[in-house]
RNA sequence: GGUGACAUAGCCAAGUGGUAAGGCAAGGGUCUGCAAAACCCUCAUUCCCCGGUUCAAAUCCGGGUGUCACCUCCA
């Protein structure tokens, strides 16, 4: 299997420490608000890549963070703790606010179906861990004491810059407006590792240290919860692009500098999911949901679709156009595979290694997703029997998750009741708007359609129409929306 | 200002030196009272621009241009 790697910037073969398994590592995410759609991307994608590394026969073993400390609004010992603002914003504890949007973030990884990892561990569940490190990187030397914070000395290091060629003098430190440099530290890049001095002294959560009362910075719980639960070898690091530096650098550095040894050689970045304006982020306030989604009457996973059609290294872009494309092509690709009969016979595994080898060969290749979906429809057209196109429809959606297969079953499921026993006919719009003259006009239709009374019967949907309303007859109805 | 990524039809997108996959939309047809759905057909002489290498370039090299991201919290 070939993966990009952002450390090398080339695509490699992907190797492990252990054949056979792999140690992974995805960060996780700062519960101070809702995750926003584009938050979900990478978690989508890294979910694909892990599904992908298990159809690939891995055994995985895959741990996240939960931030639910330490992570500041900048990294100049100024500003607030995200943590602490949604606190204040919403009139509960940290931790309260900790917990309600740890669970509701995990509430939106089901409904995309994306797997809950092996290891799931809050930040300030291994403050001893953190204490250790800091303690080692003291005591040699990698880090110091500066009023009363310990930093991370980044000159120790030969090579700071893993995944691209800053040089220091070129950083734009502190070009924010309000951003004040720290003059604590040694060298530009420098970072906390423990903060004991913040200029917010509210900060809710503190523990003691060797160094005093105070908080961890935020890159250092990546580093100690991978290196409790992945091992001194990690084998796959992943996050979004905006990760890589200073996080995943800083990451990097401190976790060597400790170790000893090189720590983790794979490192995957997923693109951002933009707007026409750029990047969408909590902080510019578009703030797009799932729960939104499904107001908005979207199926989660047509979004998931949606992400697979585009590769995780390339920024998308976000339209509800482009989503309703999405919805369009996910709806009759389930609307086809019902149409298939899972039952027609045995399957043709020499049919289904050839559509196997297809899919694996897209996948293999640094995760190409959007291959990957044309591939479904090269199952569905392949010329072989139901049972076969099932069976391999549901080894691949094994990795795709767009559940498929289920999606389809009930679809048939309902068509066969509906076969049975029509129900009444039933007026909805498409919108869930409720009209009761609208409703009451397209059963007067229905009835001049019952009694072959066509004329009557287009009349009314003239009539419709000059109101802004277009119908559309559906099995056992009618639907209709304002245009 | 520095650094990195990307640029293929109306839109999403594959393609990794051998003559432009697939999906959505659109147009035409079949089928249905008419529609919708379904099914069939059509839809880039050309891959941001300009040079170069080669028998052959969307693919490699050089130079531009544009978009996005990172350097400040973000996935």
């Amino acid at each position: 299997m070939y993966l990009y790697n952002s450390a090398t910037h080339k695509k490699e073969e992907f190797k492990t420490h252990t054949p056979g398994h792999v140690e992974m590592y995805t960060c996780g995410p700062t519960v101070y608000h809702f995750a926003h759609i584009g938050n979900l991307r990478s978690y989508i994608m890294e979910d694909v890549l892990e599904k992908y590394l298990r159809y690939a026969g891995y055994d995985v073993n895959r741990v996240m963070n939960i931030t639910d400390v330490g992570h500041l609004t900048s990294d100049a010992d100024e500003g607030e703790d995200k943590m602490l603002k949604g606190a204040k914003r919403e009139h509960k504890s940290v931790m309260e606010i900790a917990k309600f949007y740890t669970d509701a973030f995990f509430e939106d990884c089901r409904k995309l179906n994306i797997k809950r990892p092996d290891v799931v561990q809050p930040a300030t569940g291994l403050i001893d861990d953190y204490i250790k490190i800091i303690t080692k990187l003291l005591d040699t030397g990698y880090a110091y004491l500066a009023g009363g914070n310990v930093y991370f000395d980044t000159s120790k290091l030969e090579r700071y810059y893993i995944f691209n060629d800053h040089n220091e003098e070129d950083l734009a430190v502190g070009v924010r407006e309000g951003v004040e440099e720290d003059t604590n530290k040694r060298n530009k890049n420098d970072f906390v590792l423990w903060f004991t001095k913040s200029k917010f002294e509210d900060q809710a959560l503190k523990w003691d240290s060797p160094w005093g009362v105070g908080y961890p910075g935020w890159h250092i719980e990546c580093s100690g919860i991978s290196m409790k639960y992945n091992g001194e070898y990690l084998d796959l690091h992943c996050g979004g692009v905006d990760n890589a530096f200073p996080h995943h650098t800083n990451e990097i550095a401190q976790s060597e500098s400790y170790l000893g040894h090189p720590w983790c050689p794979h490192w995957c970045h997923v693109a951002h999911l933009n707007t026409d304006h750029g990047k969408m982020s909590k902080s510019k306030g578009e703030f797009l949901t799932v729960s939104l989604l499904e107001q908005k009457g979207y199926d989660p996973l047509a979004y998931r679709f949606f992400c697979l059609q585009s590769h995780y290294r390339k920024s998308l872009v976000f339209s509800w156009e482009n989503l309703d494309n999405a919805t369009v092509a996910f709806n009759k690709l389930i609307a086809k595979i019902a149409a298939l009969d899972p039952n027609d016979g045995p399957v043709d595994e020499a049919a289904a290694a050839e559509l196997k080898a297809k899919f694996t060969k897209a996948m293999d290749n640094d995760l190409n997703t959007s291959m990957a979906v044309t591939v479904l429809y090269d199952v569905l057209k392949a010329k072989t029997n139901g049972a076969t196109k099932c069976a391999v429809l549901e080894g691949f959606d094994s990795v795709l998750g767009l559940k498929l297969l289920e999606k389809a079953a009930d679809q048939r499921k309902k068509q066969a009741q509906m076969a049975a026993q029509p129900a009444a006919f039933t007026v909805v719009s498409e919108s869930g708007e409720e009209d009761a003259d609208v409703e009451a006009l397209i059963r007067q239709r229905q009835d001049a359609k019952k009694a072959k009374n066509f004329a009557e019967a287009d009349r009314i949907r003239d009539e419709l129409k000059a109101q802004g309303v277009e119908v559309t007859d559906v099995p056992g109805g009618a639907k209709w929306k304002r245009i």
